[in-house]
DNA sequence: GTGAAAGCGCTAACAC
DNA sequence: GTGTTAGCGCTTTCAC
């Protein structure tokens, strides 16, 4: 297969190379017939475009970076959140001829803020899409900010900065959830909180906080325990939600692996979801409709939120993106089989 | 941050592009005294080699691609099987300082051996690692052969052809579990069969076989069934494979999801795991660990395959690899809950 | 050990 | 509408 360049492209329709790279480029001002000559010399030679020479002469690349947090430092569960973003990422740069890079960053090296300015300098990205929990990272915005690349941060937990950023109102759906559970005549709904250092997922606890308040139900502390977003921890928290006098008969964890971990849990002592026990969860990983019985959650669009990001990177035009702009997209309550009426 | 350029390197040390060039790429043949004063000036202008300058001029691009079926297609589980596969190419890239970049394509859709043609031509990637089961698409396979760009075949079902093969036992550990379980005592063991088009899938089936053969017991058609690699098809066989008279008392499906099903369906009808029936399943996916019992399964160390071919590609300095060799790392068993003793 | 010059395959800026 | 020219930032070749 030989590798075809403008050069020869130009020469078998007999223009300079500047025409065909006009055709390329779907510039206008083409003749209809130079353009079609052009076109049939590219598919006959099966021309395309060297994107390394692109990149060098116009300092645009055609490559989308999607950074985030290596999956090692999270256990397995966020394969799902991992390939859904890049599957919105994905389909952004496919409609636009973009290549996507992925970097996947342990963030608690402290070289990673070199190791980003590196493939910022290196493969020149035309944009990068910063996951959630990096989205949230000062040192790691601040670097790519200086670097004067456009990006877009996802779920980042504050919306301060000057950079585009993508969120779910996760607040309002835990309060959402949370009014759902008390409205099946729930009054002591215990609630499992994840990592702290992921920014969006503390947000789910105010949300919580939110819906018991508006649902006339007191907040009280010996109904909240502290997961780490592992299934296991769910299973740690359940055992220590229901071993108290007088347990909660709803248990709302802050993501799908806790909840999963909950219903593991009490299955093992015969406790029955829902008739004795409602569990909710959040993300609606796969998990929650491979659990029995499968899992109330929450679903954030993460793809489309990808998607939305690295599309406007592609889009702007190598100008810094909107600045401090925020896109909500709703995140969606999704009811199964997990949750029920109360206990009598 | 200012992009600087081999030239101000140049200027800043007092030497020529030339020898920050060398300097750069760890050539020989310079003197530790201008070695150090150009890395000093490297470090003091932050200096990176742009990339698409750097793939211009040598032909050879730091760009490693990793082509999988899409996961759309697939459903989700396979979410774990294409981060495993990434993280393990991203090892070999990261210590190699190359880039990972993922293409997943939709095999079905009759214009994917032009889009690999694309990818290859635009990007340039030094080298290609091809998932399965693209890796036994002809069309897909021989298009990459002929562009001369080198690639590796992970998990083919078969080894015919001139690229490097990274294999797995997938046969052999196969025909282990069905001993396994014979020695158990089962004698009436089932075997859930995966998507034909999946041909690594389907020498498991034949492991099943041998395994039977053996452990001196007979294979029986009414002890098969089909599946499409999916939780729900692993629910349905088990419904079939149950239903009739002298049931299996083991399952053994051609992977987790599928097996993860069948507990999933024997569970709504109390029937326990393991006691009167024994589930087997293949890959260790995280699942496997969610489901209760957890299941007894076959790992595929897939991240290792992945690395060993991108470290492969990356270290074939360009020209093809070894042609038609092939490397098989071991699967490997492990036995959890899901199995025991027959029934008695 | 070191450097000068040419050129990789494009796009950009300006002719015509 | 179309072509010419000059780089983009490196590596390569060859000379010293």
């Amino acid at each position: 297969m030989a590798k075809a360049t403008i050069h020869e492209v130009a020469e078998l329709a007999g223009v300079s190379i500047k025409t065909v790279s006009r055709v390329v480029n779907r510039e206008k001002n083409v003749s209809e017939s130079t353009r079609s000559k052009v076109e049939s010399a590219v598919s006959e030679l099966n021309y395309r475009p060297n994107q390394s020479a692109r990149n060098l002469a116009s300092t645009r690349s055609r490559l989308i970076g999607l950074l985030y947090e290596d999956p090692d430092t999270y256990e397995i569960p966020s394969a799902g959140f991992v390939v859904r973003m890049q599957q919105g990422s994905l389909k952004a740069c496919r409609s636009a001829h973009y290549e996507l890079l992925i970097h996947p960053c342990d963030f608690r090296k402290d070289d990673v803020v070199e190791e980003i300015q590196s493939l910022i300098l290196e493969a020149r990205p035309a944009g990068v899409v910063l996951a959630a929990p990096l989205s949230n990272m000062e040192a790691v915005v601040s670097a790519i900010d200086k670097s004067g690349t456009p990006f877009a941060r996802l779920s980042p937990g504050d919306n301060a900065g000057t950079s585009l950023v993508i969120a779910t109102n996760d607040r309002d759906s835990c309060a959402e959830m949370t009014r759902y559970l008390a409205s099946l005549g729930h009054e002591r709904i215990a609630f499992i909180k994840g990592d702290p250092s992921h920014k969006a997922v503390a947000n789910r606890f105010l949300g919580y906080q939110d819906g018991l308040r508006d649902s006339g139900l007191e907040f009280s502390d010996r109904l909240v325990a502290c997961g780490n977003n592992l299934f296991e921890s769910g299973e740690l928290a359940a055992s220590i939600l229901l071993e108290q006098d007088d347990p909660p008969t709803a248990i709302f964890a802050a993501n799908d692996d806790m909840a999963a971990g909950v219903i593991r849990y009490v299955d093992r002592f015969g406790i029955s979801v829902p008739d004795q026990l409602s569990v909710a969860g959040f993300d609606d990983v796969a998990l929650a409709q491979q659990v029995f019985p499968r899992l109330t959650t929450i679903r954030q669009p993460l793809a489309a939120m990808a998607e939305l990001a690295a599309d406007a990177l592609i889009n702007s035009g190598g100008s810094t993106v909107n600045s401090n702009e925020i896109q909500v997209v709703d995140a969606k309550m999704i009811i199964r089989e997990s949750t029920g009426p109360a206990p009598t």
